[in-house]
RNA sequence: GCCCCCGUGGCGGAAUUGGUAGACGCGCUCGACUCAAAAUCGAGUUCCGCAAGGAGUGCCGGUUCGACUCCGGCCGGGGGCACCA
């Protein structure tokens, strides 16, 4: 056995033996039990980066040890391959999108079958191949015929050099990210998927995902943002110009959404207009009624008002992002209409138009009731409008007037008529339910949660199936005609949608009518696409999207890891087509992916020159304790610790450090030190420790290769060690388990720390094959390399996880500590399972007891058996 | 503004239900091997102190025989959401 693991020649060995062998398909068939271990799937960018590398260390480490424990595993990979980036490299390099995509793929491929991952390959998919996204297109459909799907003009960030729909976080102050033109917003036709059907499921459910962070179980619950509270009917008084019938009271049930309000020429005004509010108790403290500037009643009445028309204009300027709107002022219009209040015919208040109300949330107008509302205060005071009290934490405060504060704490109703003295809950319950009997209101719920809006003005994603036809309106795409395939021969030279000026490519037939009619030339959301690929994992038959009773034989996943940044969107997402695939008969799984696991970064120092400038790691240079600028000796500025982005030059490309160190000494980096949930920080005498590690293994293994089992003839078991490795056996197990890896890590060292000093013997050699397999899934090229020259049948990979003996997990004797008012004082070892007696008295024997009692008595002796005594002086 | 998480040696971090704080790794110091270096091995490494001993888990207080752990209040760092009625 050579003196040293040599891991470039080892690990494209046994990669080829694996992947000759088929060592990680997963088997489907059996009776052994199953384990879904999957990893978010990377878009091909362009390389694979070191948070990639982490994260599938993770998985495989897992996946590994559960096939070892008997498992049988699923553990694919895949590509979500749709998207931007692949636009922008055709715009910028003049490639063609899927060209540069597919390339992408082949480049990371081989660089992930270059670190030894578990992987099923035979089941790899991408994205953007037709035999993925036709079955898509086919599940949308489903979706679409059983009422998931519709259809509604929506306002988007429109770039108009660009041509092209830009997301939130494409908008720099106002600005389109790549072009710099002023944003518009514009109003288009878009598909949306009825999510908020399923919003209290979705809410429901996460409950009972125990296996999941709840961080991001919260992050859930604020973004579905339920409300409970009363919508409620506010009459215009007379007086007003009221022109035309009444358009009634703008929404209807529930989640779906009608063809927008706003949509509709502004005609007549209403007579009446509906509110939201949780707080229906303080309805008698009500000092104002406010609408948003998009209300098509301020619509309405901006038509004859000039001034208020400036008002509406301006509050449509502005930045919406997080900080302006934190600054922004308060602002709002007196339009001099007046509401009536519904409680008292003779009681009326203003109609304001006010910036800070949503026209997307609740009805899109409020009522104001500033004693219990911080916003409605710092408005009435604006205004000099009346507060009244209507809460009271106590009988004597009923008249304490309200300052700079408003209440919103809990007390009785004062000031209130009928409602006074009821608890806030009690008169919520009443004005709510006389509000259903007078007709006026009813009590309701109110989501935060929008409609998922799955069009995408973009070339590279999935075509969405539907024909639009003059006479019959948007038409399915017959299933016989799927996939609908993306054309490649497109021009990125002008700006825009490609699909939009494509020569023949949206001209089609209507399917129902046969007339000439127009493809949609919109493509879905990306986030459609990573919504349903675990499933095609599980089961993937040529002419449906799955098979219905394959793939639950493996859903839910077991266990799902990656980023905490698709904790809200993608999660959510998954979980609620998972559902309306449930819903539809399809499948029946209720929630994808059963434990959740986030993990952290993976960071690097960055580093500057003195002229601020970023600098490379490779261009920096360690020299007499301080870091200089290798060309010019100039000394560096070391900057902030912070994830590896090519903007602060910080980013180390994995290929050469496996190259370099071999993949399994990067693999065992990647779980050491840093909790998983945590950031990493990469460094160089990182991966130099782990380097070492694995030689210090490779050691053991060729010292008892080498050894034979005669020299250690007559030497007996090392009960001690034997103890040792069964401790560690069990820890290690318990780690993993729990994605403690760094834990496990940490097992391993002090196993090799045990046997480094242990003197051969039959223990020893047991011991170290078990460290070999206990480390077999973090390191497993030096595994099966060690196992093989150990003369061990098979692959390690099939190897079993050793079981810990019970009998050996108990200790014999135990340290008990001696405390003296709960200091440490002393120590002593006693049998384990003493009695509470004889500890006392062994303590109370001790000598540096004795010298600190100086002969006083204890006032109290407590005994934790096998633990401590305390001695309380 | 609202909600959540985290503060432990020079650094990353360990520490079942409250029961010997600092496992393990990195770094550093000294030593062995070597002509020398690398590699490797051995010893040490929370702080103050020669030692005995004392202090110590962001700060202040509380509960307890006993607090990194529980409670209250601060300070600092990070994350999520955000004119949400």
């Amino acid at each position: 056995m050579a003196a040293r693991f040599n891991p470039l020649e080892a690990d494209a060995r046994w990669q080829k033996v694996w992947e000759e062998q088929g060592t990680f398909h997963a088997s489907g068939d059996g009776d052994r039990p199953r384990a879904y271990v999957l990893e978010m799937f990377p878009y091909p960018s362009g390389r694979i980066h070191m948070g990639h590398v982490r994260n599938y260390t993770m998985g495989d480490v897992l996946a590994r040890y559960r096939r070892m424990a008997g498992f049988d595993v699923l553990h694919p990979m895949g590509w979500d391959a749709f998207g931007m980036p692949a636009e922008n490299a055709a715009m910028e390099k003049k490639v063609h999108p899927g060209e540069w995509t597919r390339s992408n793929i082949d480049t990371m491929r081989r660089q992930l079958k270059r670190l030894g991952f578990a992987l099923d390959w035979s089941r790899e998919l991408a994205t953007c191949d037709p035999s993925y996204y036709g079955h898509e297109q086919a599940l949308f459909l489903d979706l679409h015929e059983a009422g998931l799907v519709y259809r509604k003009q929506s306002e988007v960030n429109w770039d108009p050099v660009d041509m092209t729909v830009l997301a939130n976080e494409q908008v720099i102050d106002g600005r389109g990210w790549r072009s710099n033109a002023l944003v518009e917003r514009r109003k288009l036709s878009q598909w949306f998927l009825r999510i908020t059907d399923f919003a209290d499921e979705l809410l429901d459910g996460l409950g009972r995902l125990d296996q999941w962070p709840d961080k991001v179980r919260l992050m859930q619950e604020n973004w579905i943002g339920k409300s409970q509270g009363m919508r409620f009917r506010f009459d215009l008084a007379p007086g007003e110009k009221q022109e035309g019938p009444s358009t009634g009271s703008g929404r209807t049930e529930g989640g779906s959404e009608p063809e927008s309000v706003r949509a509709e020429p502004v005609e007549a005004l209403p007579s009446s207009f509906e509110v939201f509010t949780t707080r229906p108790d303080t309805i008698f403290g009500a000092s104002f009624a406010a609408i948003s500037p998009d209300h098509p009643i301020a619509l309405a009445l901006a038509e004859g008002n000039s001034a208020l028309a400036d008002f509406i204009a301006e509050c449509k300027q502005g930045g919406t992002t997080a900080a302006e709107l934190e600054t922004a002022e308060k602002k709002g219009f007196d339009t001099g209409a007046r509401v009536i209040h519904p409680l008292d015919p003779d009681w009326t208040l203003p109609l304001y138009v006010a910036n800070f109300v949503l026209m997307d949330y609740g009805t899109g107008a409020i009522f104001g009731c500033p004693a219990h509302d911080q916003r409605d205060l710092d408005f009435a005071r604006k205004y000099g409008l009346p507060v009244t009290r209507v809460v009271s934490p106590s009988p004597e405060e009923a008249d304490e007037p309200i300052g700079d504060e408003a209440y919103s704490g809990p007390g009785r109703l004062v000031n209130s008529r009928f409602l006074d003295g009821f608890t806030a809950e009690d008169a919520i319950r009443e004005v709510i339910a006389r509000a259903e009997a007078e007709g006026w209101g009813e009590g309701t719920t109110v989501w935060r949660l929008r409609d998922w809006g799955v069009s995408r003005q973009r070339y590279w994603g999935t075509p969405i199936p539907i024909v639009h036809c003059g006479a019959c309106g948007p038409v399915a795409v017959p299933r016989d005609r799927l996939p609908v395939v993306l054309p490649e021969d497109i021009d990125f030279e002008t700006p825009g949608n490609p699909l939009d000026r494509h020569p023949t490519w949206s001209k089609v037939d209507c399917p129902d009518c046969g007339a000439p009619a127009r493809r949609e030339t919109d493509t879905l959301d990306t986030f459609v696409d990573s919504s349903w690929y675990f499933i095609r994992f599980a089961s993937q038959p040529a002419d449906a999207p799955f098979d219905r009773a394959e793939a639950e034989r493996w859903l839910p996943v077991d266990q799902y890891i990656g980023g905490v940044e698709h904790a809200i969107l993608h999660l959510l997402y998954a979980r609620f087509w998972t559902r309306a695939l449930r819903h539809i008969g399809k499948l029946d799984v209720d929630e994808p992916f059963k434990g959740l696991f986030t993990q952290g970064m993976v960071t690097h120092e960055t580093y500057r020159s003195p002229d601020g400038r970023w600098l490379n790691p490779d261009e920096v240079e360690k020299r007499d304790g301080r870091l200089v600028v290798l060309a010019t000796g100039e000394s560096v500025e070391t900057g902030r610790i912070e994830k590896m982005s090519k903007a602060k030059k910080n980013v180390i490309d994995p290929t050469p450090i496996v190259d370099q160190y071999g993949a399994d000494a990067v693999r065992w980096f990647m779980l050491s030190d840093s909790p998983p949930e945590r950031d990493l920080e990469w460094s160089e005498a990182g991966i130099q420790g782990s380097w070492r590690f694995v030689q210090r293994i490779w050691r053991l293994a060729a010292d008892e290769a080498g050894r034979g089992s005669s020299t250690w003839l007559g030497a007996g078991d090392d009960v001690a060690l034997d103890r040792k490795v069964h401790r560690t056996i069990a820890a290690v197990g318990a780690n993993i388990e729990a994605l403690a890896f760094n834990k496990a890590v940490a097992n391993l060292y002090e196993l090799t720390n045990s046997l480094e000093k242990a003197p051969a013997s039959p223990s020893r050699s047991r011991a170290v094959e078990i460290l070999i397999r206990l480390a077999a899934p973090m390191v497993p090229h030096l595994a099966e390399e060690a196992w093989s020259a150990m003369g061990q049948e098979g692959l390690i990979a099939h190897a079993e996880w050793p079981t810990a003996d019970p009998a050996l997990l108990v200790e014999e004797e135990v340290t008990i500590a001696v405390q003296v008012n709960g200091k440490l004082r002393d120590t002593l070892t006693a049998p384990k399972g003493t009695d509470k007696e004889t500890l006392e008295k062994m303590a109370l024997a001790s000598e540096k007891v004795l010298r600190i009692l100086e002969g006083k008595p204890p006032r109290k002796v407590i005994v934790v058996p096998d633990r401590l005594v305390n001695i309380v002086a």
